[in-house]
DNA sequence: ACCGCGGCAAACGTCAGATGTATGTTTAGG
DNA sequence: CCTAAACATACATCTGACGTTTGCCGCGGT
């Protein structure tokens, strides 16, 4: 294993081991390079892998500290490693999606709360009012479907599934829906899962949610049918 | 944003429009920072970062090269992510899995090979014979799972789940579980799950399963409220 | 014809030093 | 008391050099 590598375990191990805690400075990187007996370059390797992980935030002339760690925070990586998938494996995530999404949902049924189901109504008539424009139209369908998961009050369940669901995937099927002009009948699928969350029916909402997601789900299997 | 995090985001770019394939070389880093005209040093981070993403495999004397970009490959990441969590995050994981992989071990009754149930009855009777080998019971409680999860042939889900469950959370639960000498309990509770996927019965595995995750997540929430 | 060994070149790994630039703090002045 | 300039700190970037590993090719022996 490279000095690199070990440099990251190392600071891994520190935060991992409660000698590091969220928020917490790190020393300069000459010093830190010092103690582990590496070059100010190694150290700066590491530190950027786990600062692009995430789990370090370096503030250019202040210091290095360490993250909050909140699976918000961690898990945001998650939506950039399913930004790289191609083939086969998004007819997986969608699989993962249509498994889970429902869950998600039925569980918000039972536990949101009446500012969240505002929220949510918000972003239904924002995608009513956006007609045809698919960049308004992505934008709210991501948020609608984020705040229905985040009314689970679970912020690791909410930050998985908006990774999974990925903007590129979104935006992609939304374009097809459009274009084949059968976006109006995905709004009214919103609508229903809305209506099961304001009535606090879990399996209702859970079902709306299945029905909605096998829709996407059946879009993106016939479109990679076509494109193989 | 920095050079360094220009170049990650012109690689990622690279990938994600098709220009670089899975397995593909890439040139070398003097060349690379050449193009991009930043320097070796800076080159080097953004590549370090992407490798300790999975996303590039860098092999020394040889070259640089793209991963296959495989689910497996790239959902690694969250495994160590989830490591760095604690507190009251570990709740949230737990619900997260109590949710999931019930409807996963649901899916897996309906699509499970002969193979496949056989790997999993290995698993039992493994931890069966293990005892209060501690190690050799989380080993093959992981591996029980995972095989679970794997007969539902989506590899995405499997890795995902595989993440959260994480090494580490196991582990503490399978201590926790051995010196209260309630281990037999958790035996049997796998030995239903089998049962039911042996049955092909979705239904109830996923029922077992739920039980099951539920034994957990109950100790470890009172873990945490006998910590506060 | 096949196998093994040595050497060469390419490419990554690491280090050292120097300079640029943003940020937070302190201090002098109003 | 507040504001603005000066300063120290710390990260950002570049340059050049040297070490180490790996893959490959050719040589020689069997």
């Amino acid at each position: 294993m490279s000095l690199t590598d070990e440099a990251i375990a190392e600071i891994h191990r520190l935060i991992q081991a409660g000698k590091l805690k969220p928020g917490a400075k790190l020393p300069p990187e000459q010093q830190l390079a010092a103690e582990l007996n590496i070059s100010r370059g190694s150290m700066r390797e590491a530190v950027k892998a786990l600062s692009v992980a995430r789990v370090l935030d370096v503030r250019r002339g202040d210091g290095t500290y360490v993250t909050s760690l909140a699976p918000s925070v961690l898990l945001e990586g998650l939506g950039v490693a399913v930004e790289l998938m191609h083939g086969k494996t998004v007819l997986e995530l969608t699989e993962v999606r249509r498994l889970f999404e429902p869950v998600a949902t039925g569980l918000a049924a039972t536990r949101v709360s009446a500012e969240g189901l505002a929220e949510i109504r918000g972003h239904l008539d924002a995608m009513i009012e956006a007609g045809d424009d698919i960049e308004s139209l992505v934008r709210h369908d991501a948020a609608f479907h984020r705040s229905v998961v985040a009314a689970t009050g679970n912020e690791a369940l909410t930050t998985l599934l908006e990774g999974i669901s990925g903007r590129t995937l979104r935006a992609r099927v939304w374009r097809g829906m459009v274009e084949a002009s059968s976006a109006h009948r995905t709004v009214a699928e919103h609508e229903a899962i809305y209506s099961a969350l304001a009535d606090g029916d879990a399996a209702l909402a859970q079902a709306a949610a299945l029905l909605h997601v096998g829709t996407s789900e059946r879009w993106l299997r016939r479109m990679h049918e076509a494109g193989t």
